[in-house]
DNA sequence: ACAATATATGCGAAGTTGCGCATATACGGG
DNA sequence: CCCGTATATGCGCAACTTCGCATATATTGT
């Protein structure tokens, strides 16, 4: 129950159902969601953790890249079905369009470069 | 988007987790919740409004009584996909076993029934 | 109209969450 | 080994949540 609860906790934040339907795009580093989301690296880091944490990303350290993914064999079956829920739920979505259109455009850059200061 | 935030954070706790799977079990008013989950009126009544707020159940007058159901015609699609994923991860569950369990045993009565003063 | 009962709600206290700031950690290049 | 870069984290504050108490509201029977 403790975990099923967890999991459904991590899925109530507007922040980490974008990230969620970001990373069914494709996989992102950090940096890349910052960017997606236009939000700090902070924000990106600590929702990315909470979402891996719960046990719905995988992670893969590439360099200084930490690249998260949805990870829908590793978490439990019925966490593949509210993930498939949520991509439902926001298919069409405004918001979630402009996240995955700025991915297009992003770049692994940190916190210094330009388009993470013009935010 | 808010408005799914707003349904998976209706999804995001314990007790609300207990009460719709105890209303698949079937319609409960609130005092059968009361005793089914050993819970206070205040909290049943307000996870319940909670639950119906969000949109996951109907809700019939019988009198002075308020009789709630999981309302699976009048939810949207991808939240009948969230109940479904819910009723498979507690399948099983001990709580909810217990929950159910008392159920049977409840009574239409109010705060002030034996049962209640016992909890 | 009044009493009894089932449910809803305003308010306040205690706990939790989200997140920015500053800083720590980890990694690769020179 | 030192520097620059990408990510993680301790701390603290502001906002939000949960829930009990007391009370309001609604409904039924007399």
């Amino acid at each position: 129950m403790r975990e099923v609860v967890k999991a459904i906790k991590a899925l109530s934040d507007e922040t980490r159902l974008r990230i969620l339907k970001l990373l069914m795009e494709r996989d992102c580093c950090v940096c890349e969601v910052m960017q997606a989301l236009e939000i700090s690296q902070t924000r990106a880091s600590r929702n990315l953790n909470m979402l891996y944490d719960a046990g719905f990303l995988g992670l893969k350290k590439d360099g200084l890249w930490s690249v998260y993914s949805v990870d829908r064999e590793g978490m439990g079956e019925y966490m593949a079905v509210l993930v498939d829920a949520i991509d439902r739920a926001l298919d069409g979505n405004e918001i979630a369009a402009e996240d995955i259109e700025r991915l297009r455009k992003a770049e692994r850059v940190g916190p210094g470069c330009v388009k993470c200061e013009e935010g």
